[in-house]
DNA sequence: GTCGAGATTATCT
DNA sequence: GATAATCTCGACC
């Protein structure tokens, strides 16, 4: 069951509860092994720090509930909004490790060699769970998706953040937890400066 | 194995 | 019209 009293806290404190959490969208079962934390108003790499957009509406809500966004045009990516109703915290779901329904996550995702590429990054976790931008704002203790808390913390890691936009200048800030040892967790690739010249 | 660059579209200014 | 919390593919070591 979902405790959503633990999720009223801060995405910093959140973030390490969800390491070893169960996430299960119809038949698809994954453990997240991989998470970032966005601290809102207070983080220039988050979708919030320039105020509630139509988008970003779901951050703002109350905690235990999924907010889903596109990027790049081609893919989609999840969070957990934490924090007390009014807040705008969440937690990026970065990768997990697929425990349930392999074969229904190998076929949507065709394009991974091995099980541990089923979840690896952010998009590719929704491609494999099946989550849309249809489930946004979904409850995360609903008859589709449900997330289950682990009931002791586990080891993790902490280290910046890449990926997110330079834009902001936001990479400074060490808010992405992982597990050590998981083969789902890979040193992620720097972003390459991404040009769209030419 | 690692490194570098392009693709593609919802959302915001 | 510009931007973006990424992925995939091809080249090279």
């Amino acid at each position: 069951m979902l405790d959503r009293v633990l999720l009223e806290r801060p995405a910093l404190e959140v973030a390490p509860l969800l390491l070893g959490a169960m996430l299960r969208v119809d038949d698809v079962t994954v453990r997240l092994t991989e998470v970032e934390a966005y601290q809102g108003e207070a983080d220039p790499g988050s979708h919030a720090f320039r105020g509630p957009t139509r988008r970003n509406a779901v951050m703002f809500g109350p905690p235990g509930h999924l907010y889903t966004y596109f990027t790049y045009g081609m893919h989609v990516c999840a969070n957990v909004v934490c924090s007390a109703d009014g807040t705008p915290s969440a937690v990026l779901l970065r990768a997990g490790e697929v425990v349930e329904g392999l074969d229904r996550a190998r076929s949507r995702r065709p394009t991974s060699r091995s099980d541990a590429d089923l979840a690896r990054g952010p998009a590719r976790l929704c491609v494999a769970l099946g989550i849309t931008l249809d489930d946004g704002g979904a409850d995360l203790a609903g008859p589709r998706i449900r997330l289950d808390l682990p009931t002791a913390a586990s080891d993790f890691a902490t280290g910046p953040r890449t990926g997110v936009s330079g834009a902001g200048g936001s990479n400074a800030y060490p808010w992405r937890f992982w597990m050590p040892g998981e083969p789902t967790v890979s040193s992620y690739r720097p972003a390459a400066p991404r040009s769209r010249s030419r």
